[in-house]
RNA sequence: GGAGAGAUGGCCGAGUCGGCUGAAGGCGCUCGCCUGCUAAGCGAGUGUGUGGUGAAAGCUGCACCGAGGGUUCGAAUCCCUCUCUCUCCGCCA
């Protein structure tokens, strides 16, 4: 969310930043909202003001034994006016609220101007794409025939886009999980969290899920909680509602967790493989950082969730998303993309994002700076480290050889229990 | 699922029959004094949000005692609804 303060000190900047992402929002809407509504306001404050000088004025007569009568009859009306006044303000109230958590961050200056996707500018770039001197196979085909990878038994339990593992599959996923985890807290300084797969609706809405992007999310029927999409969700709330101390920072979180999405809207995109899956595990890093460091905690993030594929000498790059790509509550993001060899593409395997104040404002989350008067909005941050399914497909991919064995990443295979290779037997 | 208790400032914790309580007291923190160092001690200050005014320090309005509604001239205090937390019983990995 954007301070309200800035919106009606920077119309046509927002206005920019909106067509910029292809989002245009009505501001002549706000305007008209935000004055009635702060005209009104003076109204009730000024009304309110003096039923308070007044009431302590009928108290004193009471005390010493006046007829306070007429002032009673008098802040009597002044009451009902101020009732009525309150319900006008609501109204606009409501109408401000909703345009302004529709409204997305405002992107950072370093971020290149772009329509969509295709836009996207290289960052940097790191190994090659693998020579195989046979045609690589899609990393379904491979798993199947391993036998790590059931789709099909997967749907029969619950239904398309969800991933079933077995054997030395199910192996890798966990092994994954904790490899990352391990270089993260153990290397990184990240401390380990394990926190609820739902979360509530304050939380959503902290974090910008809601209420936007419900269409995006599993709901509990009967409940008011949701099946987090990303452990960004219920890490960043962990300092919901919170003043935290200068000194603190950065704070640096990581978290492995399922991650659930509906994903609408994707209908016939990565039909097959683990590519895009309801349900998917991510190892997720998580930072709160104060604002004149964040850029920098933004690029360190980057290389931490960077590592991951470095030790397991997978080809990728990193891209920084244009204006027109970049999600709604980030001001900069990066793409680390993977080498899927099958594709012959590079496919996104992290997001990195600054989010700068846009989460705290809604999440309420504050720091004191030492010896300073008042607080300020702490900057938050967070990156895929990496997207674990995807990253059991780029492995597949990029270390499958021509008779259907995969060959494990060296830096993996302690979590293998010393395995070297995945074969059919 | 059944029974009970509670939710107050950064933290702990008072708030009497509604008014003088934005909130006692303590801790913590900041500044100053004192002390050979540390500790202790002494003094002063110290909530958040939002608006006005000012160059600034500051002054000042309004709101906020879990959330939302109600009663009242006036509510942290009374009433209703909800949420959350804790304890006991039951059930359960």
């Amino acid at each position: 969310m954007l301070e309200i303060k800035f919106v009606r000190q920077n119309l046509e900047r927002v206005q920019a930043a909106l067509a910029a992402r292809g989002d245009a929002a009505d501001m002549k809407v706000f305007e008209d909202a935000d004055e009635q509504r702060r005209t009104i306001l003076a109204q009730i404050e000024e009304l309110r003001h003096k039923r308070n000088v007044v009431s302590e004025q009928i108290a004193q007569m009471k005390r010493d034994r006046e007829d306070a009568e007429s002032l009673v009859l008098e802040m009597r009306e002044v009451s009902a006016t101020v009732k009525e006044l309150e319900k006008k303000l609501s109204g606009h109230e409501a109408v401000i609220d909703e345009i302004v958590m529709g409204i997305p961050n405002i992107p950072h200056e370093s971020v290149p101007a772009g329509k969509d996707e295709t836009e996207n500018t290289l960052y940097r770039k790191w190994g090659e794409p693998p020579e195989f001197g046979f045609f690589p196979k899609p990393h379904w085909e491979i798993g199947e025939a391993l036998k790590i990878l059931d789709f099909e038994t997967a749907s029969k339990i619950t239904g398309a886009r969800f991933p079933l593992y077995m054997g030395a599959g199910a192996r890798l996923e966990r092994a994954l999980i904790n490899f990352m985890l391990d270089i993260q807290t153990g290397e990184h300084g990240y401390t380990e969290i394990l926190p609820p797969f739902m979360v509530n609706r304050t939380s959503m809405t902290g974090t910008g899920q809601l209420p936007k992007f419900a269409a995006d999310l599993f709901k509990i029927e009967g409940w008011d909680y949701f099946l987090i999409p990303t452990a960004e969700v219920p890490v960043t709330n962990i300092h919901q509602n919170q003043i935290l101390d200068e000194s603190e920072f950065p704070i640096c979180y990581t978290a492995f967790t399922p991650c659930f999405r509906s994903e609408a809207g994707s209908y016939g995109k990565d039909t097959r493989g683990l590519i895009r899956q309801h349900q998917f595990n991510k190892v997720e890093l998580v930072k709160f950082s104060l604002p004149e460091t964040s850029y920098d905690e933004l690029e360190s993030l980057l290389e931490n969730a960077e590592t991951i594929l470095k030790r397991l000498e997978l080809p990728h790059r990193v891209v920084t998303l244009c204006t027109g790509d970049i999600g709604f509550s980030a001001a900069k993001t990066y793409d680390i993309e993977v080498w899927i060899p099958s594709q012959g593409v590079y496919r996104e395997i992290s997001s990195c994002s600054n989010f700068e104040d846009f989460q705290a404002r809604r999440a309420n989350i504050r720091f004191k700076r030492k010896g300073k008067k008042g607080t300020e909005l702490v900057h938050t941050l967070n990156g895929s480290g990496l997207a674990v399914g995807r990253t059991v497909a780029a492995i597949l991919e990029n270390c499958q050889t021509g008779d259907g064995s995969v060959i494990i990443p060296e830096a993996l295979r302690p979590y293998m229990g010393g395995l070297e290779r995945i074969t059919g037997s």
